[in-house]
DNA sequence: ATAAAAATGTGATTTTCATCACATTTTTTA
DNA sequence: TAAAAAATGTGATGAAAATCACATTTTTAT
């Protein structure tokens, strides 16, 4: 389904309300939405990035083959683009997206996208300050992830799921124990023993996949301190 | 110092090459050029920022302290810019900068590089690129760090040293052992003891801070297999 | 509804590498 | 140039967390 015109979308990025009607128009015309159901794959590591991806609804993981196993390098949630720098910084994809739920993403030519980063130099600063404010957060949880011991990365992980994912204490996990291990960098075990440990000292609730955060500031603590 | 125009340097940047002649000279007008000796710090981690570095010559490392310790992000070397996250996706330095040795810096106003960056879309196309293709560095980078052994990890950062910066397979390490271990995430005993086994094993000459690569294949070997 | 597959929980064992300790060498500086 | 400071090398010890092994539960598909 090709939309008439990007004007049209209730679900705009910020980058885009930057755009004339008629530059709106030419990415309609280049741009397709699909539907994604979970665990469908929206670009694959390896092939031909010819796409900017827009996500208007849902939430996705990427993912990418490290030297010993799969890695999850960060979970995006709607609205956002997706792909930017695997497809603006090389001609093949060096990640996967993968669904987590049912998500909305549209489909932009990389060359129209292109000649919109040429001719609207305001769409293009606001591009440049998403990319930048990715690479700082890129440092932060590299360093975090790296130095931090396995329970204050699993704690700083799922206070970022509360607070910029679901904006609640209380939601249901998005990924099984084997995808927060391949988050966290960790093992299937070992989270499952973490998880229980912090149910048994009252700091979360946990039932499967319904997670409680019961004390905020000791997990806050944790994430910290390691 | 400051320059009358940034169209008499004699070194600019791949993305200034597209700045107009009028548009350098109004760089120039807010770009001072600035000398720095080794170990010297260029940029301090939470201090306001507000200037875009444009490394002229030399090299230095990004640092950046973590809940544990100090960790090196990256080594960087001229011609290239420093910054630009940092300075562009928030107000305060979320890192340091330091020479690794004598290095010339041009210091340029953010706001002058804003109204560059608005004014004209090719320049500011030529920064996209770039930060994308340093995402996805770092993103390899943070994988490689986080799954491979300490062994794995020092292999290739030498390899990295000789081929991006020394383009040479001799060379004079511009670290100590000390930080050798925070820019591979290991300690400074662990390194040493490496070294030597390396060298014990033909695989690299080392004699303090010089070095020299002796197998290639299997230092390449070493690095992909952790 | 039921079998098969996937996900999860938990104990025992093992491995990598940090930390500690101290000797030695190199560099800096007064 | 000598003393102080910084950097380095190497053995012994300890700890975090991966891996292995297996039981159990939950989900998926037929």
């Amino acid at each position: 389904m090709v939309n008439r015109s990007c004007a049209d979308c209730l679900l705009k990025s910020k980058a885009a309300d930057n755009l004339a009607e008629n530059e709106l128009t030419l990415m309609g015309q280049s741009c397709v939405e699909a539907l994604f159901d979970k665990g469908d794959t929206i670009f694959k590591q390896d092939a031909l990035s010819s796409n900017i991806i827009y996500l208007k609804t849902g939430m996705i993981k990427l993912i990418i083959r490290g030297p010993q196993r799969s890695q999850i390098l960060r979970l995006k949630k709607a609205p956002c683009y997706l792909g930017l720098p695997t497809t603006m910084g090389d001609k093949i994809n060096h990640y996967s997206a993968v669904a987590l739920e049912k998500t909305t993403a549209c489909f932009v030519d990389i060359n129209t996208f292109k000649d919109l980063l040429r001719v609207n130099p305001e769409f293009s600063y606001q591009i440049i300050i998403k990319l930048c404010e990715n690479e700082l957060n890129q440092f932060h949880r590299c360093v975090k992830l790296l130095q931090n011991q396995v329970y204050g990365r699993l704690a700083s992980h799922l206070l970022q799921l509360s607070s910029e994912i679901y904006q609640s204490d209380e939601f249901d996990l998005p990924l099984t124990r084997s995808e927060i291990a391949d988050l966290v960098y960790s093992s299937r075990e070992t989270i499952s023993r973490l998880f229980s440990s912090l149910a048994n000292e009252n700091i979360i609730q946990i039932n499967g996949k319904h997670l409680r955060i019961l004390n905020k500031i000791l997990l806050e603590k944790i994430s910290e301190k390691g």
